[in-house]
DNA sequence: GTGAAAGCGCTAACAA
DNA sequence: TTGTTAGCGCTTTCAC
């Protein structure tokens, strides 16, 4: 079995209470004990069981970070950002995948608290439910009784919550207004699920129009799973269907317009513009390559970590929303 | 603070002993006593402390998984089947990003072992070091000393490591071959590493040509940076170079290559014919569609944490190695 | 500056 | 079928 506390201080000729303190770096170990201690600790390998210091301080350093889906290219960027931070602090995550219906967002979440993670950092904004459905994020809010819950992309009011999203509703006008701009009349919305920033999005597509004197036409809203070759063939599929131009809510689903394009035998971005979502290798790994918006993901990743930091640390002055501006990454438009 | 057995215990009318055995389902209960404890349990909402737990077992049922980036769409994926199922056997995954360097690998591992995880695995044949040097794996051997290791796409021998790999070398030698057969003579081979799995599509790749009677000409052989601009602009850099044909060692590197042949002007599959590798989105967003080698990396995920789970159980006849075969997928080829 | 000892909440061997 | 009790390895308070 492994060395523990007690054969250390053994050897070292010390009480466990001095090991311990070695380990926890108190200051009120003298400098020759604390040598002793070490040179031991190295010798014979020692590793302090996480369970026992667990059991004690009711922590293992560890947060749970839960997502719909790894595979998402957007989310595993998020995760990429998250851990890399959180192991710079010296926090190990522990990751569920829950997918996006809401009794396995429950159980997921269920199961992450029991380990007691020290917080829990929710990625994606099909966490923060639909709108007008309190019950959706119930469990997020019962989950914040116990721990710090941190939403990214996303947002759920309540206690011990804390949120940061992108300014998508702009991010969309703003992508809108430009087709609008160059004379598009008939422009598409392309999204992928009615979450939180989903809705954003399409509110900043609808007041561009709307701005516009333009006519808020509900047979260019659709509603789409964000597969490739899906999109392509659902809009092949709606023959009588016009447009010339598209925002798209993910870059998948704008590649998906592209390859109708292809198929259509129509030039982009003159006979039709295709704008997508997320800055993703897929938006410039197509040709022409599209513009996309990038929201800043990592900052928006970053922020949070800071922010829970601060949580853990006790500080009650911790903002419980946090937005980050989009920046649409301009690749491909007959704007000059 | 939170209720604990003792209180469960007592509210319940019994020891902390026929708890435990409630909670464990145990079949040495009466029915009687356990519903009343189970309805103790749900009344103040119990839940069992895992630390204590973990002391007293020393396991947490949980499953540590390293990769060097989850923002790689192969390794997300490969993390998402991992997840899933061990999720379906109640374990849960502490996540690590390493990255490519040894040292990072080194310092990750131990944090991973220092949780006194179940399990070990490692996703990316990354971790299988550099083809004689021994020093890349000491770490894994070390580690496997601790816990069970399992390596996803990769090969290091070692009592207590397990590995899964596909057929890269078959996969690349049918891809070069095809190329041949259709009368290509100057194959690029394009890679981004120099891992276990990049030595073996690389030994497939000039056992074609050495089959084929060509010769195997160094400067047709590339290592670069899997960023689709980057490799645009390295090929678009060698003026001198020419080639009809490449074979890519990740989906990213053919779409650089796809891109240069715009550039050029080139006609894919045409004047240039193109394959890519794991199948990915972007094999599937570019125009034409590239060929790609599916390397059924769910099949090599699935086999894992089956492997895993009889490890566990104390099975000592798990196969040390397990091969998966891959599969190309035509979508783009002179070949009819 | 150091040590003794009381928990932390649970599991499991042993008794009853 | 149920209860008693000795750990599991560590942190921390309180003496010295």
């Amino acid at each position: 079995m492994a060395v523990n506390i007690y054969d250390v201080a053994k050897l070292s000729g010390v009480s466990i209470a001095t090991v311990s303190r070695v380990v926890n770096g108190s200051t009120k170990v003298s400098e020759k004990t604390r040598r002793k201690v070490l040179d031991v600790m190295e010798q014979c390998g020692y590793t302090p069981n996480v369970f026992a210091r667990g059991l004690g301080l009711d922590s293992m350093k560890t947060i749970g970070i839960l997502c719909p889906d790894i595979s998402d290219a957007f989310i595993a960027q998020a995760v990429a950002f998250l851990e890399e931070r959180l192991h710079q602090y010296e926090y190990d995550c522990i990751l569920g995948c829950s997918g996006y219906d809401l009794e396995a967002k429950e159980t997921h979440t269920k199961m992450l608290l029991s380990k007691r993670i020290d917080a829990l950092i929710l990625v994606s904004s099909t966490y923060a439910g639909r709108e007008r459905h309190p019950e959706d994020v119930e469990y997020i809010k019962e989950a914040a009784k116990q721990t710090p819950v941190f939403l990214i992309n996303g947002f759920v009011e309540g206690k011990n919550i804390y949120c940061s999203f992108c300014d998508d509703f702009k991010a969309t006008y703003d992508v809108t207004s430009g087709f609008i701009r160059r004379g598009k009349k008939k422009i598409l919305f392309l999204c992928d699920s009615y979450s939180y920033s989903a809705s954003k999005k399409m509110a900043g597509y609808e007041a561009a129009l709307r701005d516009a004197g333009y006519p808020i036409r509900g047979e260019l809203k659709f509603y789409t799973k964000n597969r490739i070759h899906h999109v392509r063939d659902m809009l092949l599929s709606h023959k009588n269907l016009e447009f010339d131009s598209v925002v798209a809510t993910d870059d998948g689903l704008a590649i998906g317009a592209l390859k109708y394009a292809n198929v259509k035998g129509l030039k982009v971005p003159d006979d039709i513009e295709i704008a997508g979502y997320n800055n993703s290798q897929l938006s410039v790994g197509c040709e022409p390559e599209l513009t996309s918006v990038d929201n800043h993901l990592e900052k928006m990743c970053n922020d949070t970590v800071d922010y829970m930091l601060r949580v853990l640390q006790g500080d009650t002055d911790v903002p419980p929303q946090n937005e980050v501006v989009c920046e649409i990454k301009k690749r491909c438009t007959t704007d000059f």
